[in-house]
DNA sequence: CAGAAAACTACATCAAATGTAAAATTACAA
DNA sequence: TTGTAATTTTACATTTGATGTAGTTTTCTG
């Protein structure tokens, strides 16, 4: 599985990292706005210009693992077993979502304050409401595909949006009204059985 | 209800216009990124100077509306009668907020061009989902508000997260896949119907 | 009409992002 | 090992959005 990588994709790997490592700490110590691209890239010891041929823009450092979490959620949704109702499977895909922040060991050091950046930082705000949403788009079509006989992609569609919209807004009234971390993803969580229930109730009818 | 405008404003009302004017035909013309603020300012003859102290940003010219919608939801949420539930209250702010796009008539010739531009270029796409996601905010505290027997505020949350959030993303799908304009808003009416079933069977308990 | 307040303009400046061409590094084959 | 091709990095220039500032013009008020 693994791949044996060459000096240069080796290279290449280790100022990626240092490139991350010294972003998040710059970010973290002196704000998101105040640090400039050449702080980072001089902090990673390349020049500027290098930065931006391993991200596309300073925000996309922020966003490296973006998409650990969907990718989990994909794959879930792949698997569906024969028992398995659409439902379910939401609601498994989610909570494994969820679960990808805390798997990466050296990841899981980056996430708190990452997610700092990103509830606070408007163009960061935007940023990660976009890949969310587009996240969002790729499960309701892979919900679609795996139950094509259940739901139609508009439903599909508006399932995934109504439970990951109401868990992201329930968690983040719950932070601007002064919640822990640990409150906020539980507030996700109740909210996502609230919604969850309703379709429940609307996909099985008695 | 409608103040004697000095000179003074009257003029600036003029310049605020001509550049949403300028702007929006630029945009259309030859796209947003393609057009630079300075070719703006240059159309509504003003320094280029002058139009960052009308907009904080290119961006918000195209966001120069965006309060009319959530405003009209709020007003509607804030008048509640005696017998409204908040389900209801919820479904008929979200109709009012859909139809202040069609209220203005001068208003009207500009949404459908903004609205493409809102759909397709990435930055604005990313802006529009986090002002959307704000009045998400303002949305639930204020069913909240108006419901605090019916509903706590993580529930009003979750409520409107999950209509919108549902919405949202049936609404935008069904373009992904070719829809027309029309076909997109009924693809958002009817995901708001099924979301609002939802919570209608799990708010009211036989 | 005079003085105050506000708006506008012409700069200068900074940071993000892109293009380009030369230099350095790595890969690979003879 | 060495020569050469491919790739990466770098330095430099340029564009554009955005902000600061100082001075001019316009509008308001008495």
């Amino acid at each position: 599985m693994s791949e044996v990588l060459g000096l240069r994709e080796r290279k290449k790997l280790r100022t990626r990292h240092a490139l991350i490592a010294a972003a998040i700490e710059l970010f973290v110590e002196k704000g998101y706005e105040q640090t400039t691209v050449s702080e980072i890239a001089a902090a990673a010891d390349v020049s500027t210009r290098t930065f931006f041929s391993y991200f596309a823009s300073k925000e996309d450092v922020v966003f490296h693992n973006s998409r650990d979490g969907i990718d989990r959620a994909l794959r879930v949704i792949a698997e569906r077993g024969p028992g398995d109702r659409a439902v379910d499977l939401l609601s498994r895909a989610i909570t494994s979502g969820f679960a990808a922040l805390a798997v990466d060991d050296q990841l899981a050091r980056e996430i708190a304050p990452i997610n700092h950046l990103v509830l606070t930082v408007p163009s960061l705000r935007a940023r990660g409401l976009l890949l969310l949403f587009d996240s969002q788009q790729e499960l309701a079509e892979a919900l679609h595909r795996a139950c094509p006989d259940e739901l139609n992609l508009a439903e599909a569609s508006a399932a995934v949006g109504a439970v990951i919209g109401g868990a992201k807004l329930a968690a983040l009234v719950s932070m601007r009204h002064g919640a822990s971390p640990e409150e906020m993803l539980e507030a996700g969580r109740q909210a996502t059985e609230f919604t969850l229930a309703g379709l429940r109730a609307t996909f099985t009818p008695p």
